[in-house]
DNA sequence: CGTCGTTTTGACGGCAGTCAACGCGGGTGG
DNA sequence: CCACCCGCGTTGACTGCCGTCAAAACGACG
């Protein structure tokens, strides 16, 4: 145990930059104001200029666009220790929304807090903008598999990411992880139908690759999975941000 | 006429945030480094570590992504104006490859000169950042795209995208615009086949809806092709940053 | 026990990929 | 100057992945 509370966010910037004690108290205050969100209700919609992000800690949270035909696309899920809305707080702009889809607590923080936070240690503004940047190449990789990948392999592409990030802030092994998204929200995300969402996971379960049940991700053969998948974590744990 | 040079790169900023002479001189000298590239050779390469960026002020880039079966994704194309690499700069990662479609000439900005500007005008630094955050939304509205819109939409939203964009730099009107891409890049960019593509090219074109031919795109009308692809240019030209 | 959200499965159809062939224009070398 | 080639565009036939429609099973919850 360390005699600071470890939020999920810090143990993910610090396993990437050697965080000293300023910056870890720095981190602390940015989690002062504690808010709680139902699942279901957005917490920041579509259009809404809003000057509020927030740091989860608890909780999963999805953020999506919706089309005038009423399809939605889901651009990226966020689990602990993610940042939301970083980009709406630096400039006035929130082109999505946001779902939560469990209960979730987060940390809100204003554009000023950040700022601050950002002129007291620079190098934590480098590392927040390294999360971000790592976030933006994940949307790259989504659009990447919508793009080229097959429905089996983005799902089985898919599941490995979330497997790798859900690790990085401990609650995951390599086994499998608890997972509360239905098959909706992975046909969403996915750019299928739900109905072929659960055809794909059928398939890849009956191929003994990898088992989605009852809220929990198992990886039933990792090694063989990974191969299918094509999956390269290297945009995942690159080395650390320059520090400036 | 102005008394400085205008590149594409300064009139986009321009656009959106009034620049001061002070600012407008510190962008000359962004411009330095005048270099040219040919058409086919690749600036920078994926998985390579690169410290440069480039603004883009002649021809046209594509940003893609290679996978192990040799299906390539493009992520973005760039225009005149068009930052290219300025995450490789500030974090050293580079997850993708730049190929340039045309001849081109770009300034190479590194990370110092980058820093330098930054320090000098912070209101420069805001309306960089804007820029790289509408970029960051025209990835998100592309694989909106790819995910949920069928390959006619898709083509169309696409090209209606690329007409803002242009204006903006003013080397496009109402009507049309000139365009080196070949089907190859619409079929990378849109997650079809280079076939495909030809048959929703067709498609368009036998609806009067817009024309692609010979290197140059026809809108043939417009207001039915926006309405047609459910085109909504919100995400493209957002009110300016916030100036802090 | 009924309802609602989610998962599961089957039948059918269509959008888009693959394969294949051909036209066309520009560049290159004989 | 012509023959050839190569990249790009175009079209048709066939196939298959995946969406739509429909119905049923299952569990949670009131």
């Amino acid at each position: 145990m360390h005699a600071y509370e470890e939020s999920p966010f810090t143990r993910k910037l610090a396993a990437f930059v050697a965080l000293s004690k300023d910056e870890l108290s720095v981190l602390e205050r940015l989690h002062q104001r504690r808010r709680s969100f139902r699942v279901g209700i957005d917490l920041v919609h579509q259009g809404q200029s809003e000057q509020t992000a927030y740091i989860l800690s608890q909780g999963w949270v999805c953020s999506y666009k919706i089309q005038r035909d009423g399809t939605r696309q889901i651009v990226d899920f966020q689990i602990p220790g993610d940042f939301l809305g970083l980009r709406s707080v630096l400039l006035r702009t929130s082109d999505h929304s946001f779902e939560p889809i469990t209960d979730i607590q987060a940390a809100e923080v204003s554009a000023a807090d950040l700022l601050e936070a950002f002129a007291q240690t620079p190098r934590l503004a480098t590392a927040i903008l390294w999360a971000a940047s790592r976030d933006e190449a994940m949307v790259v990789e989504h659009l990447v598999g919508l793009g080229r990948r097959p429905a089996d392999a983005r799902m089985a592409h898919f599941l490995l990411e979330l497997g790798a990030r859900l690790l990085l802030v401990g609650i995951a092994d390599k086994s499998g992880y608890a997972c509360p998204l239905t098959q909706y929200h992975l046909a969403d995300a996915l750019g299928l139908s739900a109905v072929h969402v659960n055809r794909v996971l059928r398939h890849l379960r009956e191929d003994g690759l990898v088992t989605f049940r009852n809220g929990h991700v198992t990886f039933d053969d990792y090694d063989r999975l990974i191969d299918f998948a094509e999956f390269d974590p290297a945009y995942l744990d690159q080395a650390g941000p320059v520090l400036l």
